[in-house]
DNA sequence: TAAAAATACTCCATAGGTATTTTAT
DNA sequence: ATAAAATACCTATGGAGTATTTTTA
């Protein structure tokens, strides 16, 4: 479970969809959704359901979006006294 | 800045040793010594003074070290929600 | 039937290793 | 003189890409 990769997980949730996200983060859609593959392979369950317009958070992608939050907002505080890079 | 040289930077700090902790994380001396490195060229001041009986924080180490625990500190409250991996 | 996401590869950057050298007491 | 850290170099894993196929409303 990186940084990177909870990073990426906000900006699905933020876009709705995995396509607009990946256009955000400039990355490919692919590597987005590879990404958010492996999150979902790592921790045993969906986060997000897919759909025709995209995509929405599942009951436990929810709870475990809130967790994703904690740790990136402590990074952001890290990055934004040092820098990041 | 990635999770796993904050990581990497507190077990040095906890054993106030390269090498101590190098065994404690099942890497080598020499990658942890880079790992460690690339940090301290990533905020552009050094963590450690290195000696000959180990390492110990410089000031400014020691206050980046707070923000590194919190971040990781939200980390493993996620993993040990969600296991790791 | 058309968007959105997933799959199948290919490539390269970097995290890690071993061997060795340098540093600091 | 010696223990610790740094450097040099090599290898392999995985993160990113392009091309394509599969979903789902």
């Amino acid at each position: 479970m990186t940084l990177q990769q909870l990073r990426y997980l906000i900006a699905v949730v933020e876009k709705g969809s995995m396509t607009e996200a990946a256009k955000s983060l400039f990355i490919s859609q692919p590597s987005l959704s590879n990404a958010i593959k492996e999150v979902e392979r790592n921790i045993g369950f969906r986060i997000f359901n897919r759909g025709r317009a995209g995509v929405t958070l599942t009951a436990k992608g929810m709870e475990f979006l809130g967790y994703a939050r904690r740790v990136v907002q402590q990074m952001d505080a890290l990055e934004s006294k040092y820098g990041d890079s």
